[in-house]
DNA sequence: GACTATACGGAATCGGCGTTCCGGTTGTCA
DNA sequence: TGACAACCGGAACGCCGATTCCGTATAGTC
């Protein structure tokens, strides 16, 4: 049904403008997370404001379109850790790639832990392939007995929107760290477990 | 200095009417969160726009009032809870109720996962005596041996950060819940340790 | 080279929201 | 009761940032 236009392909210019723009939008967003405007981000692409919306309908779009690219990579490194030989290392390992990747980027940060359109988020999870991989990862955890039993696949977005969360604060105040935080509900997810969680 | 103007007292309606004001902006931003808007904040409170201005200078300072009337409230839960005969009944009993005044009030966990002006926040911690009944819990904790060794104050407010990042997901979708959030923080808090955190 | 569908730029528009202002009201004190 | 300072209401203002619009430029085709 969807079938390409029979009209002339997209045009090279407007392949390549997209591409900047995606990339403009990266930066922008990763620095000042999701308040930098979009003026920013045609400017730092060297487009105008009418070639970021004929690209991406709206912010919104343009916002999801990053998260996607994220999910994307941390399915990928999930279905890595799959392989690790230890499936704690695997599993632990795994979730600080993810916390260093998503610190680097207040976007994504604010997206997770204020969680604007929640629905959103979880589609493009789900699309991703994200989903079934934090399922696996848990029950291969389970099944070797590192995890606990009662841990769930979705006890992950949890976790990681919580450190989202902390990743958001200045690093400075406090010593804090998303590193300190992530360690402590890891080991709030390893076997055995110290009491019952609820649900 | 700051001696109490010789001139009239304030008046009365405007003692009662800074009340309503309150209590008008605890019931809407608890709801919307800080998006909440002030000409909401004074229809509900039965006053004009200009009433709220004259009794909060902006958005902000109301906001603020309203974290500090919270901050107060867990400084004194905290306080019994160092009361308790069984110091990690004590602590995560404490974490948990607090949890639960978090989860209703929407805008103070935005406040505190998104952070905005956490320097504010920090502050206003440190005023109602919150950092100094952290320092206690958990220094009570380590003593009796239930509270791993390398936990520090700090990650009270971290975790409950986190937790506030989870309660404003929608409940419904995956069956989470900031109770199971919070209950995999403390068993990660929890001696013994089951790993040296970062630091 | 000529032609047209596509793209582009960026000024102008539009809507939302915090904040200000001032004429009118009301509590308080003598 | 009168006078005045303290208050009040809420219309109007100003800013800011997303989004639209349209005249112009250009890739792709014949």
């Amino acid at each position: 049904m969807e079938a390409a236009s029979p009209t002339r392909a997209i045009r090279a210019d407007a392949r390549r403008n997209r591409e900047r723009v995606l990339e403009a939008a990266r930066a922008c967003f990763a620095e000042h997370g999701r308040i930098a405007q979009m003026d920013d981000v045609a400017r730092r692409a060297g487009v105008g404001v009418g070639t970021v919306y004929r690209h991406f309908p709206d912010k919104a779009s343009l916002l999801e379109a990053l998260v996607a690219e994220r999910f994307a990579q941390f399915t990928a490194l999930g279905r890595e850790a799959l392989e690790h030989e230890d499936p704690w290392e695997g599993f632990s390992a795994w979730l600080f790639a993810c916390g260093e990747l998503q610190a680097e980027d207040r976007a994504f940060c604010d997206s997770m832990a204020a969680g604007i359109e929640p629905e959103v988020v979880f589609e493009i999870a789900e699309r991703s392939g994200l989903h079934d991989v934090n399922q696996r990862v848990i029950d291969r955890g389970r099944r070797a007995g590192v995890i606990r039993k009662d841990a769930r696949p979705e006890d992950i977005p949890v976790i990681m929107g919580g450190v989202a969360a902390t990743a958001l604060s200045p690093k400075a105040k406090l010593g804090w760290g998303w590193r300190r935080h992530l360690a402590i509900a890891l080991d709030g997810m390893r076997a055995p477990a110290q009491s019952k969680l609820p649900d």
